[in-house]
DNA sequence: TGTACATCAGTGAACGCGCGTTCACTGATGTAC
DNA sequence: TGTACATCAGTGAACGCGCGTTCACTGATGTAC
């Protein structure tokens, strides 16, 4: 069963997609690698040829998330109608449809707490992550000075990832829509 | 080996306050009721004695978190210098201090992404502390019109808790202390 | 008030289960001649 | 170009381990007389 060097960075490839998308939707801890697996229509034994330890495969997973929330931040804000685009991406993340897609979601906000307790080199690549995310920010808003805009950008994803974390822990639908439109309301407005 | 309703209802006590430190320390599904039983300073069978299950524990711990942060928040806004108490309460859960006493500090900020899929019976429970904490901020705000003072509650909230959640995740310690102190800046001069 | 018995908080061993990880095996592919 | 062999991605059974939960037992307390 031995695969060509193209189909065996493919199956790499879905397998790390799998588990992104996985480990969101269900949580680090409560996703077992044979689900990862099973994601990715393989079964549990094959994992490690692909990776060292379910730590390694965390680190890939969320690197590759952070890669796509950055590029679909980037891709609003280059439809986006008002001039620096900052709005499409604030009106972007703050939806109903992003809070209840946790598989396809944000990583920050579908395991942000989780995350925190990741080992250092999985919170090391997070890290530039955040850092590549407060750049899409900062180089959207109209600030002149560019440690202001960097200080605006940081506030804003933190009020990004707050609003739609405790949105998917509200149970009463008010609460939870208001968290969205209210803080919604507030970065547009500032 | 029997005790009196006095001790068991204390020994409940203890163990909920373990259990809401422990989780909030390693995670919720990191953490297994050995561990709560040891840090009650109990063995771990005499847990079911006091809770029907697990979840029932991670309910009731969520509520005493929640109860105890809403607790701090207006203690802080009690001793604040300022007139409404506002900015006492965003200085206090915006500090390194908080950031790195993760056992310690707010279940929103600990917890976020496990409790968004926590059971049902657990997230009511927090949404009301949501609720909560967000009633407290709205009481001191200068807003005149209560819906605009609720409006801002719930920004900041979400700011806050976002703001320590990235906080703890990020690596670079210059970024980590600049997501907290320009939260702080933006939140205090709005 | 004193005595006999029922209660039940807490202990520690045991349960089934799912986890991360390992391993012998298979068989299609890449490579050496 | 054709053939023989080595490689290694993927399978499925098995491993030790820690988890949530159960249970027989202990013995101090509360209760009934």
């Amino acid at each position: 069963m031995k695969k060509s060097k193209a189909e065996t960075a493919e199956t790499r490839r879905r397998i790390i997609g799998a588990a992104a998308r996985e480990f969101r939707r269900r949580g680090i801890h409560a996703t077992g690698l044979a689900e990862v697996m099973a994601a990715a229509g393989l079964t549990h034994g094959g994992f490690y040829r692909h990776f060292q330890s379910k730590d390694q495969l965390v680190n890939e997973a969320s690197e590759a998330g952070m890669d796509s929330i950055v590029a679909k931040a980037e891709a609003a804000a280059a439809e986006g109608a008002d001039s620096g685009g900052l709005e499409a991406i604030v009106e972007n993340y703050l939806t109903l449809r992003h809070r209840d897609d946790r598989a396809g979601g944000c990583l920050l906000a579908g395991l942000g707490s989780e995350l925190a307790r990741a080992d250092a080199d999985t919170r090391a690549t997070v890290s530039e992550g955040i850092a590549k995310f407060a750049d899409v920010l900062a180089s959207r808003t109209r600030r002149r000075r560019s440690e202001a805009a960097k200080s605006d950008a940081l506030f804003m994803l933190s009020a990004l990832v707050g609003a739609v974390t405790l949105s998917r822990i509200a149970t009463d639908p008010a609460l939870s829509d208001a968290i969205l439109s209210e803080t919604k309301r507030h970065l547009e407005r500032p």
